[in-house]
DNA sequence: CTGGTATATAAGAAATTTCTTATATATATA
DNA sequence: TATATATATAAGAAATTTCTTATATACCAG
């Protein structure tokens, strides 16, 4: 097992092929926050803005960061920061990807 | 004018963010070839292979090379190969490429 | 106790993407 | 002339993605 690399690279592709979640990580790249404050800053609705998170957090994108002591006291503030990710696609890598798991 | 390079990603992302492209990408990388001849290695309908080509060859990701004078004598097949193209994503590269053109 | 901050999720509508089927054209070979 | 090769596109069905609205919970300040 441990297979279906390009599965994982399909997914990934698809949670960035968005300009929402591209706008995300842009943002979060310059300073982690809370998803609340995202939707605000994004001029979103929060459970839009939440649909989009949890997209890339599930796909390792963004991750929880421990709480920055800042915007203290509300329930539970999780604060979300990009993942030092590193994509690189070329016509040769994507054959090779592909021909690891048939 | 020259701008959003970052619509421009997405779409791109959007392109590569499919299975069918992905292993069309793979496949001419090998060798070139035909629609046709893509479809049936594929095991795909020539239109459904055909429209993801469009696509593809929309993108600059795949174009079209002069004939190799090999599966000569149809009417005007045309032979695809992809394009040399390198796309590297990190966060920092998205919010940079976003931030070009807010 | 109301309003602003903060989370999470479900249901369904709206939009887009994907895929099939049908149509049309053209050439070379058996 | 029938078959296999080869192209292109349109119409509509099917599937998926995207987005809104509603619901529920919880804390703190005024």
């Amino acid at each position: 097992m441990g297979k279906d690399e390009a599965q994982k690279l399909v997914t990934t592709l698809k949670a960035l092929a968005n300009p929402i979640r591209l706008r995300i990580i842009a943002s979060l790249v310059d300073e982690p926050k809370h998803a609340y404050a995202l939707a605000k800053e994004m001029g979103l609705s929060y459970p839009l803005t939440h649909l989009h998170l949890k997209g890339l957090r599930k796909m390792g994108l963004v991750k929880e960061i421990e709480h920055e002591t800042k915007t203290e006291g509300r329930p539970s503030a999780r604060t979300y920061a990009p993942s030092k990710f590193e994509l690189l696609l070329t016509p040769e890598r994507i054959r090779d990807i592909l021909k690891e798991d048939g």
